[in-house]
DNA sequence: GGTGCGTTCCTTTTT
DNA sequence: GGAACGCACC
């Protein structure tokens, strides 16, 4: 193996990091680094995890550790690593979500939880109605705020520090109960309880956990909470093991879920900590980013110090806030500009369409109105994690393949995921190798011959029969996240129905697969999902009081949700109020409560207000 | 059939 | 926050 020394190392794929990201990417200690949104803290992350492989510092069989919140960014930045620094080397990064790692932690080491906290191997993940039961059985009267506080509860159970009822109910979701019929049933805060409670209480798990990692990623840092944040500390603190936090308080938006507000002050204290800062923003035209700074002032920061990247012209970057009287005029303007903007060269999947909540109460109007042109646009929550799932993805494969043959690339993906699947390594011999790619020959001819099925029912059928021929019982062994039967055949199911919709739609498969995989269309999805995404184009739909209905109990945070907003857009952002949107409150739309954001458009004097009101 | 009280909606993640 | 529903009670 080829090693870099550390002083020779540079960024790979000739990125610049500007001076704090690149102390940072080499640090040997403990870090917090603080950056403001497009300054390439997942580029970051990727590039450390390349200095620390390609030099081994993180040295040879340990690993890195880099935990998220969502699958999403998890199997983004892996991808992001192994671009950089090869597949090889990225096997010693393990990139996850803090559910899974604790999950992984439980599930591993379940018999060494003492009998009164062990719950049954074959536990379930607790639903609502599952905590309800679990409060009934145990003799209450279940209350909605009951199950928020069940997470609360620190281990071991103690009647001294936690209410009997609580400790009661935890114990039937525990261990069930037989004469109720109620097997172990734990929630993911409970998971995660669970799991520290095994570190903190067991020596030689946390020793091994602690050799295993000698380097330590916390992606999204300050959407981390009490109760993740406790479980790191019981992993690492007092380890040799360095953590590497990145993260935003601008971004801070989901206090209201439970993200610890204090995190970034008590990280930097108990892991002595130095915090950096990022000045650059690579994402946004400069005077998007003039906007953006003239936010800084309510979000308690200071922004004189951010830089926009070179490549741009001072000059670009168009903003605008349109004041509509109705939605169907909201609607037609806003098709009329997705139009001019496509035919100007931008792609539709290069712009998307925000909202603050209610993708479909804000979002439904206009997808019809674009359905009358041809333009797609859909709720891209339904999609997003979809599309990341291995088994989706090898479906995906498959059937590109048996649309169109010429796919070179799609061809070596589909053999060598297979070929994981079924256990067909590079050192396979001649003879194996042949009859596997006959195997998958076959598999690809056969599904191609019966692409012309008329009903959904036999559509699906056909996806279940493929499923057969790769073999689930395959699948399962390569990926363990779908011992869970029941989600793998929801999975496959969803995506039958799914891929029929765009088909009965179409009748052309090559369109069908593009426009599945969201090519062709605009995404709609809420601010809290856009997080971490950027687009050429932002069109936030509803700037409205009643889409910001929290704001008088929570500004701080919606200020930070109307930030993120603003900070997706790379080229161009358009603002859209409608006085006469019918919501589930009322149909006359106002903006007293939020009047602050219309104030800062105004003062920055960079964002164009076109009113449609007096028009038909 | 009036009143008053409680609850729900509304932003998220996780195998 | 602010509308709308279910409900227990008189």
């Amino acid at each position: 193996m080829n090693r870099i020394h550390p002083s020779e190392w540079v960024p790979v794929d000739g990125f610049e990091l500007e001076a704090e990201a690149m102390t940072s990417a080499i640090s040997d200690e403990n870090s917090l680094v603080v950056a403001g949104p497009g300054a390439g803290k997942t580029e970051l992350l990727a590039q450390r995890a390349c200095y620390l492989l390609q030099t081994n510092e993180c040295k040879y069989p340990k690993k890195i550790l880099a935990i998220s919140f969502k699958r999403d960014a998890a199997s983004n930045l892996k991808e992001r690593v192994e671009l950089r620094c090869g597949k090889e080397l990225t096997t010693r990064f393990e990139s996850k979500t803090y559910d899974a790692f604790a999950k992984e932690i439980l599930d591993r080491f379940i018999h060494s939880l003492p009998n009164n906290h062990q719950p049954q191997k074959n536990y379930d993940i607790a639903e609502i109605a599952d905590i309800k039961k679990a409060f009934e059985i145990s003799g209450y009267q279940y209350n909605k705020q009951y199950g928020a506080k069940i997470g609360k509860v620190t281990l071991p159970l103690d009647s001294t520090l936690t209410a009997q009822m609580y400790i009661d109910a935890w114990r039937t979701l525990l261990i069930g109960n037989t004469s109720a019929e109620f097997g172990s049933k734990l929630t993911f805060e409970m998971i995660s309880r669970l799991a520290e409670y095994l570190i903190r209480t067991n020596d030689f798990i946390r020793k091994s956990i602690q050799m295993t990692y000698s380097h330590v990623f916390l992606d999204e840092f300050q959407d981390t909470t009490t109760i993740q944040y406790d479980l790191v500390k019981t992993c690492f603190l007092g380890s040799n093991s360095v953590l590497t936090a990145v993260g935003d308080s601008k971004q801070r938006i989901m206090l209201w879920a439970g993200a610890k507000r204090t995190v970034f002050e008590d990280y930097t204290a108990e892991f002595c900590a130095s915090r950096r800062e990022l000045i650059m923003n690579h994402r946004s035209a400069p005077r998007l980013v003039e906007i953006q700074k003239a936010l800084y002032g309510s979000l308690n920061e200071d922004g004189s110090s951010i830089l926009a990247n070179r490549r741009w012209n001072v000059e670009d970057g168009l903003a605008f806030l349109r004041l509509f009287r109705s939605q169907e005029q909201e609607a037609s303007i806003i098709r009329e500009e997705i139009c001019k903007a496509n035919q100007e060269g931008i792609k539709l999947n290069e712009m998307c369409i925000l909202v603050k909540q209610q993708v479909d109460v804000y979002g439904s109007g206009i997808i019809d109105e674009l359905k009358t042109v041809n333009i797609k646009a859909r709720n891209e929550a339904v999609y997003q994690d979809f599309l990341k799932e291995e088994i989706i993805k090898i479906l995906i494969a498959v059937f590109k393949n048996a649309i169109n043959e010429q796919s070179p690339e799609e061809w070596t993906y589909l053999l060598e995921i297979i070929g994981e699947i079924r256990g067909i390594g590079v050192d396979a011999d001649a003879h194996t190798v042949r009859s596997f790619v006959s195997y998958l020959n076959n598999l690809i001819i056969d599904l191609k011959n019966k692409l012309n099925v008329v009903t959904r029912d036999d559509f699906i059928y056909l996806v279940e029969l493929l499923m057969e021929q790769i073999s689930k019982p395959l699948i399962i062994a390569a990926f363990p996240q779908y011992s869970n039967i029941k989600y793998l055949d929801k999975l496959v199911n969803d995506f039958a129905n799914l891929l029929w919709d765009e088909y009965d739609g179409t009748k052309d498969w090559i369109n069908t697969i593009d426009n599945f995989e969201g090519n062709n269309s605009i995404p709609i999805m809420t601010i809290h999902k856009s997080k971490g995404l950027e687009f050429d184009m932002i069109f936030f739909v509803g700037l409205e009081d009643s889409a910001f209905w929290n704001f008088r109990r929570q500004p701080g945070e919606d200020r930070c949700a109307f930030f993120v907003a603003l900070s997706r857009a790379k080229k161009r952002i358009d603002f859209t109020f409608c006085a006469g949107r019918e919501t589930r409150f009322t149909s006359v739309q106002k903006h007293e409560v939020i009047n602050e954001f219309y104030q800062v458009f105004k003062n920055s004097g960079i964002v164009e207000q076109i009113d449609y009101t007096s028009l038909y």
